[in-house]
DNA sequence: AGCACGCCGACT
DNA sequence: GTCGGCGTGCTC
């Protein structure tokens, strides 16, 4: 590679530089670079392109050489975007050990990696040609279709042109009529980054003397009482704050925007325009002190210990032994030693909770970085990470994607959490893993961070790789609550239970509300119920994308696909035999709802589901009004055990533990372990033990006894003796339209299920794929994985390798619809 | 990703 | 016959 001086010349070279394309690509292309653009190119810098025909594309200079191609002739390249590299040598290096890793191409990494705003591409657009006069007769019904959508929308692109006539094909038709003129087809590129700019007003500083103020009021008064007001109104306000907007001020005095202006043409206010950061910053004063409890110190000097062997250390703390706090005093030395941190947490949801902690200690050198910010705001804060304006980040996991410069230490709070993982576009990345690497790229610390560690970074944990930190004791002398077991088969058969709440349950939830306390109710399912069943011919309504039962909504009164969001109405009787007899079957978190309020009507009940949490601030509401007790009793999904702690919470319920224990795939204990202590974790507060109450079929349970005692070692141990012997059903849960899974967990542990019915032997095991298969694998994958294996033997490095070449080999091959293999067993 | 080219079934 | 869907290959 070939570095060059800023300044130097290099005229009389010709250069080539090797491009990341922002596509599904396997290589990188080459470019030639225009002598006068010589000085400027730089690994890390952007550039515009031409590739294909006439679309044009943002790359990244990944490479820069003097070497001419030999079998083609290199384009242009078309512009060159940054003055300065805006990614680093060290994020193009994280860029391919990820494609690498998740088996994707570089160009779907950059693609994940840079916020869309930094990524133009050119879009064809269609217009008119107003030279031309349209005589309508000659016109075919299509191209008449098209010149009328464009009279009243004057640019359209391809996609809407194929919507507009219902069709897939309609490259041949438009150009067709681009050669008789109708109309013109052209490619448009547009920086799609726009600084915020907002007016600022300033009084004309003439009447900073008081005396000339006066004069001022005293002829508008007369004149123009209104702008004597917005006057006044600007003074007021800039007692207040040190700028004063024109947004703000028009608000402030009810002044129309037209008296301002001829205030700015009289020269009484002066305007002008600022950039201003559309980031939130903090205004709170900084408070660094907090005392750490005896524990937590300990903890903290342990931490500190394995970090000198070890790059990554597990920190097990059970919930709300206040594993907070010390992350917040690991940030703060290492930004005090001037490196930078990244914070991970799983959810949005989460941030804004800590962000209101941290910015008490770090204020404006904290940056937050998530899917929900749009464009321009995450433009923002990679500018600032970049210019090393942000010390500390706080992230969901597209985070780890941000141009670090000298990360110390990286934080992953909530480290089981499966939201880590991305799913649907590639790359398929786990941000805790990639985090983990990163971590190694920068020599930084990596400190991974749950009260449920998952089961394999508690093995890397117990093997040594990772260091291993406990902190067993709750901060703040709050008690771990108990625990009661009731068996829901038991009280049917004495008749104790009333609609889903056994007596035992019914009985904590109205002394809680007796004491002005409040219940957390929990059911692992939304909606109303999850199947509708019909008494005579026992059809069942299922999704028509995804083959699985559809769950009836109340408040839609609809049928919703939880997997890919289809509805239909709700039918009245059955589609299939016309019957009215359909049975309801199972309930989620809108029958509990329902049947509660029935039962206890004096009761403010509320519903936290994905349904009640649409809507932008719905679940921040949610929260205030449980922490202002405007709500007695909260019902919801796993989402009431997301991370939060709810002050005056004493009695949680587990409707059913049911749903989650008998959840049909080999990581269903890990996670019915992770739920129910979660869930069973928020009960209690200081002075006041906490009660959860446990509703099952199955109370032996050995996963409800772990969860009780808080064994997590024995669930570790049984899980690893266990999982060996796992059976899987053929083709266990192959349902999906697409190879979605090419991680490489998941894929080995495909292969290894396959190779096992190959070879009948195969006895070394991964713990813990990432994921339970929930694909439908095409047919002829499952055979090309079947007959390289008949072909190459079956040791562990041949099947990886195997998979990999197949796995790339299909990246760039689309299938047939007609290979799809019917699952044999679905447990739906 | 887009786009061209070529094959093949389903319509005027 | 021809049109449009779909598979395949290529883009520096």
């Amino acid at each position: 590679m070939l570095e060059f001086a800023e300044g130097q010349h290099t005229d009389r070279k010709t250069l080539f530089v090797e491009v990341i394309l922002p596509l599904a690509i396997a290589i990188n292309y080459t470019y030639r670079v225009p002598f006068e653009m010589n000085d400027e190119v730089a690994v890390g810098k952007r550039v515009v392109v031409q590739f294909g025909k006439s679309k044009m594309y943002t790359a990244i200079i990944a490479r820069i050489s003097e070497q001419a191609p030999e079998k083609y002739e290199a384009k242009y390249i078309m512009d060159i975007l940054d003055a300065a590299p805006i990614v680093s040598l060290q994020q193009l290096q994280f860029w391919a050990w990820l494609a690498d890793y998740y088996l994707c191409n570089t160009g779907e990494v950059m693609n994940a990696a840079l916020p869309s705003a930094l990524k133009l591409a050119s879009e064809t657009k269609i217009e008119l040609n107003k030279e031309y006069e349209i005589d309508r007769n000659t016109l075919n019904d299509r191209e008449y279709l098209i010149v009328d959508a464009l009279e009243i929308q004057p640019e359209l692109t391809v996609s809407d042109i194929a919507k507009l006539l219902g069709q897939k094909t309609v490259m041949p038709i438009l150009k067709l009529m681009f050669e008789k003129n109708i109309i013109l087809i052209s490619e448009e590129v547009s920086d799609r980054y726009k600084p915020r700019m907002r007016t600022f007003i300033t009084l004309n500083p003439v009447y900073r003397d008081p005396d000339q103020l006066k004069e001022l009021f005293s002829i508008l008064e007369k004149r123009a009482p209104k702008q004597a007001d917005a006057v006044l109104a600007y003074i007021q306000l800039s007692r207040k704050q040190k700028a004063v907007s024109k947004n703000e001020l028009t608000e402030a005095s009810g002044a129309g925007s037209a008296i301002i202006k001829s205030l700015i043409e009289k020269e009484v206010f002066f305007a002008e325009e600022k950039n201003v950061s559309r980031l939130q910053s903090g205004d709170d004063e900084l408070e660094a002190n907090f005392e750490l409890s005896e524990a937590q110190l300990v903890a903290l000097g342990e931490i500190r210990q394995e970090f000198e062997g070890k790059d990554v250390v597990l920190l097990h703390g059970v919930t709300s032994s206040g594993k907070t706090q010390l992350f917040i005093r690991l940030i703060e030395e290492m930004v005090n030693s001037g490196r930078q941190v990244l914070y991970l947490l799983p959810e949005i949801a989460l941030t804004t909770h800590i962000v209101e902690r941290l910015r008490k200690y770090f204020g404006n050198a904290i940056g937050v970085y998530h899917s929900r910010f749009n464009d321009n705001e995450r433009v923002e804060v990679w500018q600032k990470v970049l210019s090393g304006q942000y010390r500390v980040v706080l992230g969901a996991r597209s985070s780890v994607f941000l141009p670090f410069s000298n990360l110390g230490l990286i934080v992953v709070d909530e480290e089981h959490e499966t939201s880590y993982k991305q799913f649907d576009p590639a790359p398929r990345y786990n941000a805790r893993d990639a985090a983990i690497y990163l971590g190694n790229m920068y020599k930084a610390k990596v400190l991974l961070g749950s009260a449920t560690p998952s089961m394999e970074s508690y093995y890397n944990a117990h093997n040594g790789k990772y260091g291993f930190v406990e902190l067993t004791e709750r901060f703040g002398g709050v008690e771990m609550p108990t625990t009661e077991v009731v068996s829901i088969a038991e009280e049917t058969k004495k008749k104790t239970i009333q609609s889903h709440f056994t007596s035992v349950l019914m009985n904590d939830i109205t002394t809680a509300l007796a004491n002005k306390e409040q219940v957390i109710l929990f059911q692992n399912r939304r909606g109303y119920a999850p199947i509708i069943i019909c008494k005579v011919c026992a059809y069942t309504p299922k999704c028509i994308n995804c083959d699985v039962s559809l769950t009836y909504h109340k408040s839609s009164g609809k049928l919703h696909c939880h997997y890919c969001g289809y509805k239909e109405e709700s039918p009245s009787v059955c589609p299939a035999c016309g019957s009215t007899q359909l049975e309801y079957k199972g309930f989620g978190t809108e029958k509990v709802e329902d049947e509660l309020k029935l039962l206890l009507p004096e009761a403010r009940i509320a519903r936290m589901d994905l349904d009640t949490t649409r809507s932008k601030n719905a679940f921040q509401n949610i929260l205030n009004d449980l922490d202002e007790h405007r709500i007695d009793i909260l019902a919801g999904t796993q989402m009431v055990a997301k991370g939060l702690d709810f002050a005056g919470v004493t009695v949680i319920g587990i409707i059913s533990a049911d749903s989650l224990l008998k959840y049909p795939d080999f990581r269903a204990n890990e996670r019915a372990f992770q739920m129910l202590s979660q869930v069973s974790g928020r009960a209690g507060r200081r002075g006041k033990q906490g009660k959860v109450v446990i509703q099952t079929y199955d109370p032996g349970h050995r996963v409800i006894k772990q969860v009780i005692e808080n064994d997590y070692v024995d669930l570790y141990n049984t899980e690893m003796t266990e999982r060996k012997s796992f059976k899987y059903p053929p083709f266990y849960r192959l349902i999906q339209l697409d190879i979605k899974h090419k991680d490489p967990e998941v894929l080995y542990h495909q292969a290894e299920y396959l190779a096992k019915e190959l070879r009948k032997h195969f006895d070394d095991r991964v713990i813990g794929p990432e994921y339970p298969l929930v694909g439908r694998i095409r047919n002829y994958f499952i055979k090309s994985i079947m007959m390289k294996f008949e072909k190459d033997g079956i040791s562990l490095p041949k099947v990886k390798a195997t998979i990999k070449d197949v796995i790339l080999q299909f990246n760039t091959t689309k299938l047939s619809k007609g290979s799809i293999i019917q699952p044999d067993v679905d447990p739906y």
